[in-house]
DNA sequence: ATAATGACGTCGG
DNA sequence: TCCGACGCCATTA
């Protein structure tokens, strides 16, 4: 497609700006990853950067409060198994609903058996 | 470009 | 087990 860009060293528009409300790019491989934990399965913000290969837990986690609300954004916790933070109640909620393996204090995420990896899933 | 901001992770005490 | 201090990284001001 001819001129789509217009590659010109002084007119360019400013579109290396983020558009306000869009997912960035990496936005949306962490969503993308997210949608395929299985339910009853559980990563660690550390575990998606990781599968990803690129950012980091705390970035991850940037990325779930800004556009986590249309995924499945309980599947993503603490590497300790403890819910994401200010919504603890609600994530508990699902675990049960799921049946998500929990610890004996029911408060956590038994980690050794929920933790789910992409490529043991498929 | 620099500083501040988190739904984090790890280590020490 | 419960903090606090640091390190880490994308995003935003």
């Amino acid at each position: 497609m001819p001129g789509v860009t217009s590659p010109s060293s002084k007119s360019r528009v400013p579109r290396s700006e983020p558009v306000a409300g869009l997912p960035t790019p990496f936005a949306e491989e962490v969503l993308d990853l997210v949608e395929r934990i299985p339910s009853g399965r559980v990563m660690a913000y550390g575990d998606v950067a990781a599968a990803l290969g690129s950012g980091g837990a705390r970035a991850v986690g940037t990325v779930m409060a800004r556009f986590g609300s249309g995924v499945p954004w309980h599947r993503v916790l603490r590497s300790d198994g403890s819910p994401p933070a200010g919504h603890e109640t609600e994530a508990l909620r699902r675990y049960r609903t799921e049946r998500t393996p929990l610890l004996p204090s029911g408060s956590r995420v038994d980690m050794a058996r929920a933790r789910w990896w992409p490529d043991a899933g498929t």
